[in-house]
DNA sequence: TTGTAAGCGTTATCAT
DNA sequence: ATGATAACGCTTACAA
């Protein structure tokens, strides 16, 4: 409970707190035996200093926050995990805020977020999200922001996102590389900019293999409802000829699709291929037919929060948008055994 | 960047920062008037106490740190939730580390949180964690101290937990209930308290239902590998009788089991039974065959901090354990086998 | 009822 | 090279 302090080595030691201050911190001008004297007593008493005071002293708090939709999400809690890898490592914590799809929440998040004098923000936004002046007010008064995955237009700083059109691009090739023809495609709501970057993808891969593009085979999927989606199931095994594969762009698009063809005795790959665009990680379990586009959640969160840490430390500040791409992998499954999954309980 | 202090309003006002305290905090003895006024205006412009300056006089930060082994699990991602939901409610911040399973890490996130002068801690211990040293300093300190999950048998605290007996008992049962008569128990390391209440539980099922138990059936998973997890399948399927259901003790083991099984070409449910002790979201699209029984990861985390939260406030110090086990849920899918088909292995 | 001042732990700016 | 002191924003005796 009790903490030492600095008052406390400088007591016990007879010098002053400044000198003690000035020790531990490494400054200029002090005697080395009296450094020496400082530094061995603090580690023998496992000196730690009060973050709240530096924070108080500097103005900062040596803490950063992220706000997502959900953790209990494959996808952003890898993240977190790159962004909690790089933030410690650079003498940062992390405190976490979830907006559960919900924009007051995320307003209230924000606004605690200021409160909190964190000294920047990592934040991908809600998809009820439309308004962002919770958010560009912030950003205006030059409050260090980074956005990643779900990102706004609206704002213009560093934005760290999956490379979705070339993700959309190899999904696809892979499906027609393997004789596919007509290829539907199941997406999130047409206004989103992930969904024309993977769009854009999948009309590329069909451009680079002579496939026309055919609008009817496309489905934007807005509410993320069961009903929704069997309406969608419904017309894509409707329609003449009917679709030879799918290829769904996210992982709840894709475990619905999945559930409902199974509920139809529809086996992937013998009656319909079906490719994903997931993080989900026991997707080889569901069906080898699932290969999959992963996206490097970890690396996003690193990289989000490497940025932010700079725009901190070198007190910069962003008036145009950078966007970064990582790159998307194809997961092709073979027969033989791959490794466990991380997931577990205890 | 620049927030409005408690000075600003005083200025503006011509009020000293104690009046404004006062009125801010709703003190005894204050004009009626000047209250409105102060209040009026700290509401136009959204004023907002810096916690950090708080947390430095009253010696607490109003943040409570979290220490799991890793967030990108479905469990642990949930009972966090929890965890936030009520301490943002209470006006608490969480922040979060993760133990990557590694006794140092832990150990190196305990001192940080001590550093950071959080009011308290829920923890729940990384399996490489033996000596709770790190963790009994802070309590016989006071420190406020809490265990979900993964509890230490070593320290006398709150700790909140699955009702695991009771969990296995279910999972047993149900097998047992629909015929099986040889089932085998694939569980973590025998240490464990979870593990030794879980194998009670399972054997209490056993003898309900007037079976012996039998020691050969029974497989300790200590390193979570797939290839320990490959010769613990491999004797299961050997041994003769060979058993006509398995019952495995966490969703990690689980997903390995049934991955497994599937490269051998074994179909749940038709040649063994499978069930799993699991958090696992799509556990029912692996297989029908995949029974569950579900441990309450977000009221543990709920309950866990709100016993945190009573230990902070009133300044208890507990000094002997309490327990809390919260119930498990049988899922039982629908009827297995009939319309769902099966998974052609490879 | 309000103002003054001290103090929380730390660091920076002066002196010495 | 070291010490005294002020300051960060806030709360709280104590004074007025």
């Amino acid at each position: 409970m009790e903490a030492i302090t600095i008052k406390d080595i400088a007591k016990a030691l007879n010098l002053s707190t400044s000198t003690v201050s000035r020790a531990l911190r490494d400054s200029y001008e002090i005697n080395v035996e009296t450094k020496r004297l400082v530094l061995e007593y603090a580690t023998k008493m496992d000196y730690r200093p009060n973050p709240i005071a530096q924070g108080l002293k500097e103005n900062r708090s040596r803490a950063i926050a992220v706000i997502v939709p959900e953790i209990a999400n494959n996808f952003f809690s890898e993240a977190i995990t790159g962004i909690e890898d790089v933030a410690n490592a650079m003498g940062y914590d992390v405190v976490i805020f979830q907006s559960h799809e919900s924009y007051e929440k995320e307003v209230s998040n924000v606004r605690n977020v200021v409160a909190r004098r964190v000294d920047g923000l990592l934040i991908s936004i809600s998809n009820q999200t439309k308004d962002v002046s919770h958010l560009s007010d912030l950003h205006e008064r030059g409050f260090p922001l980074v956005f990643f995955d779900r990102v706004s237009d609206d704002i213009d700083t560093y934005k760290v996102v999956a490379d979705n059109f070339s993700g959309a691009f190899k999904a696809t090739d892979h499906l027609l590389s393997t004789g596919k023809k007509r290829i539907a495609h199941i997406t999130s709501s047409a206004g989103l900019y992930i969904t024309k970057e993977r769009l854009s993808g999948y009309k590329a891969a069909l451009e680079k293999h002579e496939i026309p593009f055919d609008a009817n085979l496309v489905h934007y999927c807005v509410n993320f409802g069961y009903k929704e989606m069997e309406g969608i199931i419904e017309s894509i095994l409707s329609v003449d000829p009917m679709p030879d594969a799918i290829f769904t762009a996210s992982d709840r698009l894709a475990l619905a699709c999945f559930e409902i063809l199974l509920t139809r005795g529809i086996r992937c790959p013998e009656d319909l291929a079906l490719i994903g665009f997931t993080n989900l990680k026991v997707a080889h379990l569901l069906s080898p037919a699932l290969t999959t586009v992963t996206q490097p959640a970890f690396e996003i969160g690193q990289t989000a929060v490497e940025l932010l840490i700079d725009l901190i430390e070198k007190k910069k500040r962003m008036s145009s948008t950078f966007m970064i791409k990582l790159p998307t992998e194809l997961v092709v499954r073979a027969s033989s055994g791959s490794k466990v999954p991380g997931f577990g309980g205890s």
